[in-house]
DNA sequence: TTATATTGTGGAACCGTTTCCAATTATAAA
DNA sequence: TTTATAATTGGAAACGGTTCCACAATATAA
């Protein structure tokens, strides 16, 4: 491999000069410039980027810290991610937050201080999966962090999420307008201010319309197609019937219509079924999920794109505005 | 941020002496070892990993190389090989190998020196989006590498894959061991061997029976949802009619389920489908999928650990023997 | 022509490790 | 006790860049 040095000497150049050429920042005569591309072309040379994040502090290079809890990170959203990074020549190194988060009590802390000091000029915080005293604790100690789909109040340049109030207003408004009054619901976890809110603003808008969910059409799931199907089994044995099931995210709303047919229950004609995330694949359940669409690839990006902005001072256009929007598809019946 | 120096006086020894605490090589007496582990502990010290690649060429990073096309490149089968990663602290580098695949011939040489260069100590290069040539290539100059869901005949020890022609083999059967005899066809791309061999595989096996697909019964698609969708829509206005429909993978076979199911198809009594990958949604489709297992993530864990072998001189049970397998479920009506 | 600013250039010093070798100390054998 | 051997230890040199400062070359103004 040749080094800086190498380049110097096939060039008659001192390594300053190859430094700023390769950097380019400083001046180079354009001779001189001419002289030094070919010398590194003619020996093939290509910086080390050991040395280079040793004695420039920049590592090309961000974290991505998330737990499988925090819903769809889909390798989708990953490439959209490295898109936004890639004209910037940095790479994305992403960490599964999870390990050891049973056997040690601050184990995010951990396994984010181990990205770091990896070498990580910025973190994308996925999730709200990290208390927030906690993330302001982090972010004095590394100020280079983007919270996505989650938010502190402090940090509202840092954090991109939406509405979940909104989101799950939407939600209940729509059954509503469709006429159901009858309303079973399979939860996620509740262990983030999203889930909850998002939750409230779904009970709120039955309750703004005099609707009340009986306690026994409240299943407790946790996100995964199996507590989904689960759900769906568990609430077609209780009294009172139902006839929309709102789910809190498509996974289970999945799960859900496969239980649900499979009992011979036809969706919408007798149980109309609402999802949550419009992933990909929900236009092609059976039948088409109608579900509200959730802005993740859209803030995904921006978040990248605040991070370059801290971590590289570039000046990207950054976004705080996301809009949640219900996509009709085919599984909610119209009573009215 | 305390440097191995400071440590170094504080704990009034030599730097060497400190290096060999943190790295364990070396040898150094248990009442040295504990004054440096507290001195360190004092200065919550943490090595600087840049000097530390720089010094020892080892990088601590592994590179995944891969595109969209390469098949279903889950998060779960991320997860999987950072957690075989994880022990050795070492971490994942992803890169988005279609990026100007259009616009450069060798793109995707391009994209691989990039990632070798960010300082990766090795590479699982995913599918079979590069040619053998180019493979051998890059293994001359860069020795550490491996290859997941391909095989170059002359990289056996390094390449992860299972026996694609066996895999359709086996569906073939299937569907003739249930009676079927008028089949119709949603391919994927063939510009893999992997997906020819399948598609041959699967031929054969019709063949060997005597059972011939009818030209008009193969729609080409691309894995895709969409093509899935349009694929069986397609295929219902043709003559002859079929009975069973094998689709090139669950997400293919899942939007053909939902095509002919808004088609007022009855799954399987008017119409069997099989799929191929079992993701893990294919339990919940409608209704639930009979397809074949492919086991990615256990070749993902063998590919990760033959790497680990190759750069860093572990010794890691590595397996080279996948079986694919047929799962069952609700979607094939046995005509016998 | 000279004084002054501007641009271009070389290279020492530094970033924080690892590695090696020589020197020291401890241990075992004679 | 002496000698041979093994275990420990310190620190210079090296890894390959960036940065800064002093100086040279050139351009501009007077």
């Amino acid at each position: 491999m040749a080094t800086i040095r190498d380049v110097a000497k096939l060039a008659d150049v001192g390594i300053g000069t190859v430094s700023r050429v390769i950097s380019g920042k400083g001046s180079v005569s354009q001779k001189t410039r001419n002289k030094v591309n070919s010398a590194m072309a003619a020996l093939k040379f290509i910086p080390n980027s050991s040395a280079q994040s040793l004695s420039s502090k920049r590592y090309n290079t961000i974290g991505l810290w998330g737990t499988k809890s925090s819903g769809e990170m889909s390798r989708a959203t990953l490439t959209k991610i490295e898109r936004e990074l890639q004209p910037f020549d940095v790479s994305l190194i992403t960490t599964d937050g999870e390990r050891n988060s049973t056997t040690h009590p601050n184990a995010s802390r951990l396994s984010i201080d181990n990205l770091v000091n990896k070498g990580c000029d910025g973190l994308i915080i996925w999730g709200s999966d990290m208390p927030d005293f906690d993330i302001l604790q982090l972010e004095k100690e590394f100020p280079n962090i983007v919270l996505l789909n989650n938010k502190v109040d402090a940090m509202k340049d840092k954090s991109f999420t939406f509405n979940h109030y909104k989101a799950g207003y939407i939600a209940g408004e729509y059954l509503i307008k469709n006429g159901h009054k009858d309303i079973a619901l399979i939860t996620g976890w509740f262990d983030t201010t999203d889930a909850n809110e998002r939750h409230n603003g779904f009970i709120d808008a039955l309750k703004d319309n005099n609707v009340f969910i009986h306690d026994n059409l409240i299943y407790r799931g946790d996100y995964t197609f199996k507590k989904g199907f689960e759900g769906a089994n568990y609430l077609l044995n209780q009294k009172p019937s139902f006839t929309a099931l709102f789910c809190a995210n498509d996974q289970s709303a999945m799960s859900a219509i496969s239980a649900l047919s499979s009992n011979g229950v036809n969706i919408p004609n007798d149980i109309s079924v609402l999802g949550y995330d419009n992933m990909n694949i929900s236009s092609y359940t059976t039948p088409p999920l109608t579900t509200i669409n959730v802005p993740v690839q859209k803030m995904a990006i921006s978040a990248a794109r605040k991070l370059i902005n801290l971590c590289y001072g570039a000046a990207l256009e950054v976004d705080y505005n996301f809009e949640v929007e219900l996509i009709e598809r085919q599984s909610i019946l119209n009573l009215n």
